[in-house]
DNA sequence: GACATTAGTCACGATTGGCTACTAATTCGG
DNA sequence: CCGAATTAGTAGCCAATCGTGACTAATGTC
């Protein structure tokens, strides 16, 4: 019989809070107290009649002012991957923070973008990249490019949060015309000027469940 | 502090087994030895030093006979539902076994067409629907359809099986140029004569890597 | 051999999507 | 005050795609 000590818990819920800073996205790290690594994804042992959601929102509140626009559970990690927590599992949440209110609380917490994190536990490592590929799977299902982004946005801002997103350059007009006809947002009747050029106005997002949308499966999609 | 048993296990794993019979989808339970219900998802607690993987792999080999030919996780699930085993959390894998070759283990194990599911725990409950709902929303990134059907197949038998997935009614001509588009099949050089009408060539599942399929975003589904 | 039945294809018209080229409104520098 | 530069937003052409009905092909049944 191995040698249980009573403090492990018995799993962890882990977050990955992630924003857009300066056209990259960036993850949310806390300062990790001890142990190899010197940062480390947010987590914590779920308390008492706590659900998962439920300790996911805490672990977030804990981290930064306000909530997460959307959040959604990756699933659960585990499989001998060493984690700050000595738990064999952990369930791993990717939570989405609009851009311009990133606001860490205190010095324990801090913005890394994605192409500059510093090394996490191997289990850690597995739940940043699931969340990563959750939201960029997700995103024609969930509003998730809209959780980015603050309440009131330009279609420009928009189109560059897909842009970032997918990874890919999109064409202004035919963004536009597709937005248009997902009936998405809607004009407020504010407008913002950004140094020189034509002042944007300013959008909302506001679905309106019109047209189901019944167009043929797409089969391309299994070859990527 | 409430007293726990020792023999409660630190979480479970359980498999949603999918099949389809007589164009229905159809679960795999197992009678349950004691408790509530007469019949549960197949589980058990992973052993020492398996994977989470590696348990729900042992899991569907003691119900059916060989392996599902495809197989992932759906997430984690507790927030006090109610489980056979008293673990706190249960992590549910969704798996497709072949049409044609359902053969339970013993008397222990039978095919449940999803209109007819007995009760079952709570928690089970979530897990069997969340599964569905993988199941569903992943048909068009992974090749679901296909591990639904025998290795060989008809192209009418594979319609029916997105037909069955999507629960609507696909045209034939459309259907069948989508696929031409995709390259996932391949024809083979056998047909099958199904009584009367003229007899249907048997295809095969052979996805070729061509054509990357980069057509706009489709913002009209974020409708739903 | 006529007919019913199922497999498989063709082609027309409508819709969608990528793209170039345009207009609109502002700042900057004279 | 005026034109160049810059950014926002739109119009419309054309090719690709998609839904559809009608067609041909091959088998079993009577």
């Amino acid at each position: 019989m191995p040698d249980r000590r009573p403090r492990r818990p018995p799993y962890s819920i882990d977050v990955v809070l992630l924003t857009a800073v300066r056209g990259q996205l960036a993850v949310l790290l806390s300062r990790a107290p001890d142990g190899r690594e010197k940062w480390a994804l947010p987590w914590d042992a779920p308390r008492n009649n706590e659900t998962m959601d439920a300790a996911a929102m805490r672990i977030c509140k804990s981290t930064i002012e306000g909530e997460p626009g959307w959040k959604e559970q990756i699933g659960a990690f585990g499989d001998a991957k060493r984690h700050p927590s000595e738990s064999n599992i952990s369930v791993g949440f990717a939570g989405l923070i609009p851009a311009g209110t990133p606001t860490p609380v205190g010095g324990e917490h801090a913005w890394f973008p994605l192409s500059d994190v510093p090394g996490l536990s191997p289990r850690q490592r597995l739940i940043l990249d699931a969340a990563l590929g959750m939201v960029r799977s997700r995103m024609d299902q969930s509003p998730v490019a809209f959780r980015l982004l603050p309440q009131m946005f330009t279609l420009t801002e928009l189109q560059q949060m897909y842009e970032l997103l997918l990874a890919k350059r999109l064409h202004k007009a035919s963004f536009r015309r597709a937005l248009q006809g997902a009936w998405l947002v809607e004009p407020t009747d504010e407008w913002r000027s950004e140094g020189r050029g034509r002042p944007a106005q300013l959008y909302r997002y506001a679905p309106r469940k019109r047209r189901p949308a019944q167009r043929g499966i797409r089969l391309d999609l299994l070859l990527s």
